[in-house]
DNA sequence: TCAAAATAGCACCTAAACGGTGCTAATTAT
DNA sequence: ATAATTAGCACCGTTTAGGTGCTATTTTGA
């Protein structure tokens, strides 16, 4: 339904938390227990993208994870890619008549579906290009963009602090 | 996984044949034959969106479905609404906090909490704002536009003035 | 040396969502 | 009447998401 899964979420937080913690290694158990989530979950996150080559993992006690690379160079897009995978819908030959089932209709005027479903592939291809231009230190900047609106309400939620 | 239901992919395709059939009655068979569609699903498309208000039904024979308002009036996030229901994700407070598993945890810092979490929220009403930004008629029309904002990595999308 | 802490990897389970179907009304043109 | 349509259910099978169990391996530190 057009939501990211738990683990992507867990995933960036991670990714974030790394990012504010310059090239240190922070654990698993340290990131979950920060955030309050199930540490298991989020070590299997944290996985997911250090077999992505999107963190080197240190073994071992007082081990843990660290950025392989600056988060002002890795982008959403790719650690959504390596946490849940990206539909590599570039093409709308290959997906949209395959792999959504006009693979088996023939050879009727399929040009004219593929133009009609070409938007909703336009859409979705639309939501990656953002996660694709917008990095991880973007993210854990404290006025993160993205899309910036006019009125501020969950700023006003910090009473006891 | 960030993907659209069949559901919604039906629904949208129909609208669009609906919007280039100008206030013609089309019945759901006729749309679901049109484009190799299984027709009870479209129909059942059609049917949350009658009932959302965004289709007129015409019953009986040579009856069907019609746009009750113009496509440039219907945004593809009220059609996704009605389709696939829309994640009410305005207020961080209630959703964040809430509905994200916050809600058992007490008053420890919160606020920390909700802030490294809001980027997440707000990648997912980034998209909704996409959606509610495009219209059926967009949806329809052969150059099919969507993302005009190409300045910048994420300089403020709706800003628009 | 040994225990604790950490990553690595796999299998597995439960619940929900998705895609799809069956069935029965009620309505209307022919 | 009959056929075609919308309306409204309930249901089912498969997939996916979220989460857990278990074991092995590596490393620190007492």
């Amino acid at each position: 339904m057009l939501k990211l899964t738990k683990r992507t979420e867990y995933g960036l937080t991670a990714l974030v938390h790394l990012a504010d913690h310059g090239g240190e290694t922070v654990s698993a158990r340290r990131i979950s227990q920060h955030y309050s989530l199930p540490h298991r979950l989020v070590a299997e996150a944290l996985k997911d993208l250090c077999r992505a080559g999107h963190l080197k993992s240190v073994r071992g006690a007082s081990g843990g994870y660290l950025l392989a690379q600056s988060p002002a160079d890795l982008t959403v897009g790719e650690a959504v890619a390596a946490l849940e995978g990206a539909p590599k819908s570039t093409d709308c030959e290959a997906k949209a008549l395959v792999g959504l089932g006009f693979g088996a209709l023939g050879d009727l005027d399929v040009e004219s579906k593929c133009m009609i479903r070409s938007p909703l592939h336009k859409i979705q291809e639309d939501i990656w290009r953002q996660f694709e231009r917008t990095t991880i230190q973007e993210l854990a900047s404290p006025e993160f963009t993205l899309l910036r609106d006019e009125r501020g309400p969950h700023t006003q939620l910090q009473n006891s602090a």
